[in-house]
Order: C-alpha cells, then structure tokens, then sequence
DNA sequence: GCGACTACGTACCGTACGGTACGGTTCTTC
DNA sequence: GAAGAACCGTACCGTACGGTACGTAGTCGC
C-alpha cells in the first residue's frame, strides 16, 4: 500500500510544505544532505509524521517526485491557425524550454538522485521520474509535432522517432554533463541559441521544401 | 598529493585486479554496495591496503575511473584513403560503437557514480570522467570528421557543433533513460539500426551533395 | 470541559560504514 | 638465514543514519 502515499493529491498543505524543504534540502546538498532527522529539523515537524506520512524514506523520495511532477503544468497547446513562422517559433520555445527545465536545479536534483538509485533492485524512482516528469513534456512536443504535420509544414513517417531526433538535436549531450556536474554545460543565456540551431537542422532533416530555400554556393 | 594515486600508469597488477574487483561490486550494487569492507573481503585484501594505496574512498573512486579508462584504448585512426561508403560505414561503427559503451555496464555504473556524488561540492569525479572517459571518444571522432571534411565528403564550419550535433543524432535520450534503468532504453541489438539512422540523418546536415541523390516526388 | 486525534520534539536503538591499529604471515633482499 | 617490507585478517572506534517509542501540546467535535 505504498502507493497510497505517492498520490500528490492527497498530500495536504502541510506536506507540500514538508516536501519543498525536502527539495530544496535535496537542491543545496545533495542526497547525502536530506536526512530524515535533518529534514525533520529544517521543515520544524517530527520524524514520526515523516515516517507516517510517507511511509520510509523511498516513500518519502518518490513522494518529492510526485509532488515535483504535480507543480509542473505544461502549457496548453490551443490549437490556433500555425503558419510557418510561428510553428517555427513555437518548437524553438518549446526547445528553449527544454533546456532551461533539464539544467534547472530541481530538476537536476531529481535526476541525481533517481540515477543514484537505479542501480540499487527494487528502486522504481527512474520509472516514476520518466512517467511523472518525461510523459508531459513528450506529449506536448508530440501534438506538436502532429499539428505541424497536419499543416503540411513538416513531414514524418513515425512521430516517435521524428521526436527522439529532435530530442537529440536539442539537448546533444548537454543533459549528461550538467548531470555530471560540468560547469560549461549549464550556460542558461547559450540555451536560446542552441534551440534556434537545433530547430533549424530539424526542419532540414523532417521540413517540407518551400520556396524560400537559402542556397549558400 | 592525492593526484599521486590516480596515475593509472603506476598501479601494480595487485593494486589492478583490486580495482577490477571493486568495478564488479559497483556494477552488481551500486555505490551501496561498494564499501572498503566488502572490497577487501571480495578482493582477498585487507582495509589497510586500500587505505594505503587510493588514500581513502574518493581516491578509490578515482583510481576506479582511471584504471577502467586506461583499460579502453581508442582504435588507431589508420589514414588509409576513404571513399564516401567506406567513411559511412566508419561514422555508422563509430556510432554503434558510442551506443555500446554508453550502454555498457562498467559504463553506467561509473557514470551513476559519478552523477550521484556530482552534488558534493568537492566532487571532481564527474570532470574526471569526462576527461578520462570522453575525451578519447570526442578525439577519435574530431579527426574522423576531420579526415571526411578534408576527402570533401562532408562539410562544416564549427567542428565541435558538428560532433555535438552526430552525438545528439545517436545518443538522443538513451543515455539518460539507460542511466534511471528504463529497460527499454536498453536494447544493444537495435544499437545497429539506430546508428545507421543517425548517420544518415547527419548526412542530411552534413553531406556534401553529390550526383546520387535519391529525390522522391 | 473532555476525550480523541494529530503533530512536535527528543531520546533511544540497532546497524553499517569510513578509517585506524595491530598481530601474524609471506615475500624479497642482502 | 636474518632483517625488513608488504600484506592479510581481524578487531576496534567514532559517527551518522534509518526507524521507533514516548511525553507533551495544541485542536476539533460534543
């Protein structure tokens, strides 16, 4: 029964609070740094309300996730008339948005430590983060993707694979290195550059030719 | 004078199946199951010799990461003359040959290792791993575009964003999602297809046009 | 006002780990 | 063959953490 205590809808205002500071615990320090009697400490309640409420401490870290995952609204994609321009726009937003919330520090946190637990059996905290973290924002790029095709703007035989290519075109290795810690990689202001790059080969690799193709020779 | 310890040049055979030893553990159970205790039972060594010879357990980790990058040695880049299959079929093993690595065992659990203690402020196992892990690759790669920029085969302006952008055509998402132990993303017999993917895809971007152009219309 | 409930703070327990010390054994070297 | 170094196995120490138990203080319903 311990998904009972994953369900972010459930937690009250009370434990959200709790796990905020877990995060930010987690963000300042590292997993090593989020202790129960620490978190105890810092968010002024008692360990056994800890232990009650989220059950151990795996409870506790799916939890953060759940509760992370819950405050994140991916924007809705309204469906309004996309000419060229603005779909152009809109995936070279979406990349840049991408890209700030992979190098972001909460993100990264979340990302460190289910990594450091993959290893370790029973730990389902990286399914938990790809369902509760990754879900969202692939199935924003993916109507994406499919309005763009359907307006004869881009051209694909599986979207899936169209969007891991696209995937790959933004992030590279980036992901990697700021998990890793490489202070190059997490350069906020380069991150609209590298979006506008990265659309701009997708649209050579799944664009529809139009008219206005620059030919540089 | 820690550096002292990390020259893998310097480890006796002893001191190198120890650190072999100490990778089996890592890949069997994460960092959790790496302590100098159970090493030491696992190697038929004792707690002192560790101490002795890596300083303590960071410079365990590091001479971990050491040794296992002196292990691969990158395959000399032989100049014999290319002609475009041969450089596709070099850029396609190339990129089947990234895939494997990074989905490799010793490769994840190194890379786990290092992410999860990236948070530590005095961490240097994530540069460390870059530097020893990844440069190989990056050189190897740099002079293969090099070599089939220069034979005319393909052409660019930056190098590196060109390497960045074939790392990001192959890796896509794997690499992370291998790393939180998504059992999907770790398929080494569909590495193959993946990679001719990407290389045809990098083609598109970087290809130099030549008379065989498949135009379907 | 009173019981039931919840939560806070603290103290406690068992365990496990990093690191050190020491006696005994093997190997090298002269 | 003796001196000395290297190493093994084990025992030991201090600490820190996960998890539990307990005493107390609000709070809500009646």
């Amino acid at each position: 029964m311990q998904e009972a205590f994953n369900d972010p809808e459930n937690f009250t205002p009370r434990q959200r609070a709790v796990l905020d500071r877990a995060l930010g615990l987690l963000m300042e320090g590292g997993e090593r740094a989020l202790t129960t009697a620490g978190l105890a400490r810092a968010a002024s309640c008692s360990k056994e309300s800890i232990y009650k409420w989220f059950g151990d401490r795996d409870g506790l870290l799916a939890a953060m996730i759940a509760h992370q995952a819950s405050k994140v609204r991916a924007p809705s994609d309204d469906g309004s008339a996309l000419d060229l321009a603005r779909f152009r726009a809109r995936l070279v937003d979406f990349a840049d948005d991408l890209l700030h919330v992979l190098g972001g520090d909460v993100s990264l946190a979340l990302n460190r430590l289910a990594i450091g637990q993959a290893s370790r059996e029973g730990s389902r905290l990286g399914q938990l983060l790809i369902e509760r973290g990754r879900r969202g924002i692939d199935r924003r790029a993916g109507a994406l993707l499919e309005t763009g095709r359907r307006r004869g703007l881009i051209d694909y035989r599986d979207r899936d694979a169209a969007y891991h290519t696209l995937y790959g075109l933004i992030v590279r290795d980036l992901h990697v290195r700021m998990l890793l810690g490489e202070p190059d990689a997490r350069k906020p202001e380069a991150f609209r550059s590298l979006a506008e790059e990265a659309i701009a080969q997708f649209f050579v690799l799944f664009g529809v030719r139009d008219t206005k193709k620059a030919d540089p020779a």
